[in-house]
DNA sequence: TTGCTTACTGTACGATCGTATAATAGTATC
DNA sequence: GATACTATTATACGATCGTACAGTAAGCAA
């Protein structure tokens, strides 16, 4: 039909396959999972539908490694500079509850990646998969946190009640981080990040976050 | 095509419409908003895809009111017998707090629909609205129950202390709510509702939800 | 029973979907 | 500069999508 062949240049496999994910990120950004197929992704990355195909088996596999990814970003982003922070426990936790909701990882952006890979989880075996992972992965950062506080100021508690000083911790930056990401309009600067430190020092029953 | 015509028998709007409703609810959290087709939409509730339009300008609106819907039996759900309750401001946050982490209102079904509706709030303008308020109203269910319980022990508090109460409140809810429903089997029967207890009655500093 | 209203069905249309595959061209090797 | 390899493009196919609309029958009034 076209008489014009778009000119390409050959890429490497890893370039390619970043290339799709985040098309897919962004594509899924503006409009949710309706908005991802293949020939808007391919679009978005610069290249034709039938490469995708090239580097991903099928659409659910581009999906499942954007979600990862962008899981992966999010971790990141939530625990940058925690660990290299040469401080005590207590500053360490700080730092992670202000990052965490700051709009570098509270954002629009990222509860629209977030709600809209989730709603596939249920439907999706290998989406469930990395949801389980992900979810996990994020409870375990915030327990070994607490321990790490708790170990600093010499107290003891049982293996039970730090899993659910873990799942507290979760579900407070977990609550406001949503809160923010909907409704951020509503909120000061730093507002949630002070909520969240008074709320997890009460919780920890624990003193010097604030 | 087809040599019989499908039977059927007339209906009242508010049936139809229900009807219509329900049946998004139920496509929607078999598959997300994928699965969620007219013609599947219709086939669930068993009529013909042309009768939606009948009732529905377009399949955004049916969206919308079944976002609706969902929310409304959220919140009835999560709230469910707290009003009627005579006893004291405490036992009702108590209640409020445990009807929201049980099966009956923290399952997998509302989280699908949640998170499928919440992944179209930002593209679509009549959503987010939705988003909005529903939002807003349970957040403020929080802070009234927040208000009753220092009323009855008479602490004082500022009305920006107060809303920044019903915030964390809210928070603790969501956030064990979304752990609860995505990860139930991680957890005992009543397990992430008495840590709610713990956790509220840390962060507001009162005695007795145990 | 007849006729009227309209809830409801059935079909059609153009667009877009995911996937498959043949044809092409960029690039490295010799 | 010719050759081989394969990343990439282009096109096709059947299915399904949202919407539009003409035709049909259910149920009520007379």
């Amino acid at each position: 039909m076209s008489d014009t062949r778009k000119s390409f240049s050959r890429e490497s496999e890893e370039k390619r396959t970043m290339d799709l994910i985040v098309a897919t990120q962004m594509c899924i950004e503006r409009g949710g999972v309706g908005e991802a197929s293949i020939r808007r992704i391919a679009d978005e990355a610069g290249v034709t539908p039938g490469l995708v195909r090239h580097y991903f088996p099928d659409k659910e596999a581009l999906i499942c490694a954007a979600y990862r990814q962008t899981m992966a970003d999010m971790f990141k982003g939530a625990r940058q500079g925690v660990d290299e922070l040469p401080g005590n426990a207590i500053d360490k936790m700080r730092l992670f509850i202000n990052t965490s909701l700051h709009p570098g990882v509270m954002n629009s952006r990222y509860h629209q990646l977030w709600a809209s890979f989730t709603s596939l989880t249920r439907s999706t075996p290998s989406m469930a998969k990395i949801h389980h992972e992900s979810y996990l992965e994020f409870r375990m950062g915030c327990q070994d946190l607490v321990e790490l506080v708790f170990a600093e100021i010499g107290r003891e508690v049982s293996a039970k009640a730090l899993e659910q000083y873990g799942i507290m911790v979760n579900a407070i930056l977990d609550g406001l981080w949503l809160e923010g990401c909907l409704a951020m309009e509503l909120f000061d600067d730093g507002e949630l990040a002070e909520i969240g430190l008074r709320s997890v020092q009460s919780v920890l029953d624990i003193e010097g976050l604030i």
